[in-house]
DNA sequence: AGTCTAATATTACAACTGTAGTCTATAGAT
DNA sequence: ATCTATAGACTACAGTTGTAATATTAGACT
């Protein structure tokens, strides 16, 4: 019964990230914190609020005059949608062979290899 | 020195995973491997591979009146690019959250989970 | 040689995206 | 009460994508 997210673009993500970051927050705060890291004007920013709104991915509070956004998802509902549609069409749905793409490319560090270890060796015997 | 490698959309992956099947193949071969797991009307797989061909992700032999299709990209190169861009934009670069939620979700199964650890181990210290 | 068929080439068209700009209304400043 | 800066509403506009349909052309068949 997992609810159907929708898509959310590319640009759209980056602003679902500071949503996630904190919430609720005015459309001025997220401009302020967009403009450290892309080059977007107030207006793009604003537009991609909009749209999430309309897509139903972010929701607003309309009470006060300034409204305020905030997510409807979470940050883990959205990236598993996500990675599991991307594995599915970049892998053929073959996890372990982007893992092994990544582990070959030195994209992973050290200490992360030695952290992913234990997550494996923990990992409760399946049922 | 990497070559900047053509933004390839959903469906044209499906499209590509085909070709990087085996390769060169002519339209219809595609069209009817697509057809087995697509809903795709054949113009439809046509277009694809025009568009393809436009973005220069895949060449095309035109000797003989049936063209050819092949890519110009290997898998692996088109993977890497793909999913770098992705764990950056959907978990902020942090690969490790993404595997740890892969985890957690089972979406391993146990024989991946032995492969994967033999990986990590098998992985030669760093330089 | 004429016709049919299958490929190729061209065109279509709406939704989604990236990237804003203009218009309108209202809270705050004077 | 009036003016002004801002927030919000509406509009813009081209490129990409999904999803094809129509038109043309050149071998294959009769």
């Amino acid at each position: 019964m997992t609810k159907e997210i929708p898509n959310i673009s590319e640009s759209e993500w980056e602003v679902m990230n500071v949503l996630w970051e904190k919430a609720p927050q005015t459309a001025s705060d997220v401009i302020s914190t967009l403009q450290e890291q892309t080059d977007w004007k107030p207006k793009t920013v604003r537009t991609l609020l909009d749209r999430l709104v309309h897509k139903k991915v972010i929701g607003v509070n309309k009470d006060k005059r300034v409204y305020t956004f905030f997510p409807l998802y979470s940050q883990d509902e959205c990236q598993r949608a996500e990675a599991h549609s991307f594995v599915k069409r970049i892998y053929g749905g073959a996890l372990k062979s982007m893992l092994v793409q990544f582990v070959q490319d030195d994209s992973l560090s050290e200490e992360e290899i030695r952290e992913l270890r234990s997550i494996l060796n923990e990992k409760p015997d399946k049922k």
